[in-house]
DNA sequence: TTCCAGGTGCATA
DNA sequence: TATGCACATGGA
């Protein structure tokens, strides 16, 4: 696709991250095609928080500047060494996926802290994205420590001060329980070992944390552990399938058939195909 | 007022 | 193992 050849997609500076390949990198495609919930708008770009780290992101026309003391952390956050080019090229032999490529074009699978994803995704459940974001908001303005003038993402530690009732009050609703229980539950040095396993196994472990089902399993294995041989299957995919191949079947199946058919480029096909759902292209 | 949203937990068969 | 239902909330 790309006539223009860069001499490099990005530059690492000291404090600094210039992405100059703005084809395959769009802010706004990547932070609002529903993979991540904690980053706010600014007047020219986005601030993106996660773990105790934060990002600003600006647009400079040329190239996007990303602002952080965290370099090396935000260099893999958005997954900057991976040639999206390359993968885009074999996706797009798939008639479905032609589309939703082109209008998603900039997207990145982002590489989410594993507590905030899970936090994130067990709010997600039969939920919608504003309202996800705002009980978030909400969870990092209370609980949250301050970091460079910012409110940071809670840790377990912080959100160990949370009470059920708590978490009600923030708006998770039912949730409520199952995020007090989940972060109880995490274990960081657990959750990376598992980073070593296949998925099947990583999905048997991760559905034993409360409030994380078959989904929200699957989010947290793309978004967070960066398996792409997993395509999360929620109402606007199982919409999108039963347009798209065959009507009424569950989203176990679901998953399989297009797993099956994605392989290993499973997670991002069905980023490109969320994103031109949830947009009303289809 | 009713429907819907990046579903899960639990009881039941 | 598979199915059906309850579940908080707020915007459309």
């Amino acid at each position: 696709m790309s006539q223009k050849k860069f001499e490099k997609n990005y530059e690492k500076l000291p404090d600094l991250i210039i992405v100059y390949d703005r084809e395959n990198f769009n802010p706004r495609q990547i932070l609002e095609c529903g993979q991540i919930f904690t980053y706010e708008k600014t007047s020219n770009g986005y601030t993106v928080f996660s773990r105790d780290k934060i990002a600003k992101i600006s647009d400079h026309g040329d190239c996007y500047l990303i602002e952080t003391k965290d370099v090396d952390y935000f260099e893999n956050f958005f997954d900057l060494k991976t040639d999206y080019g390359e993968i885009k090229k074999k996706l797009s032999k798939y008639e479905i996926l032609k589309r939703p490529i082109e209008f998603g074009q900039g997207i990145r699978i982002i590489k989410q802290d594993l507590f905030d994803v899970m936090i994130s995704f067990i709010i997600s459940a039969n939920n919608n994205i504003k309202r996800i974001q705002k009980i978030l908001n909400r969870v990092k303005e209370k609980f949250g420590s301050v970091r460079d003038g910012y409110i940071a993402m809670p840790t377990k530690e912080d959100l160990l001060k949370a009470s059920e009732k708590d978490f009600e009050e923030l708006g998770a609703g039912y949730r409520a329980k199952y995020l007090y229980n989940a972060v109880r539950q995490f274990d960081r040095d657990k959750f990376e070992n598992w980073r070593n396993d296949t998925s099947d196994n990583l999905r048997k472990n991760l559905i034993q944390i409360s409030g994380v089902g078959p989904k929200v399993a699957d989010c947290i294995m793309l978004f967070g552990y960066g398996k792409q041989d997993v395509f999360p299957v929620d109402i606007w995919m199982k919409n999108m399938y039963e347009k798209y191949y065959h009507p009424e079947e569950n989203r176990k199946i679901i998953a399989k058939n297009l797993t099956d058919e994605f392989g290993n480029l499973s997670g991002y096909a069905q980023q490109y195909l969320y994103y031109y759902m949830i947009s009303g292209e289809s």
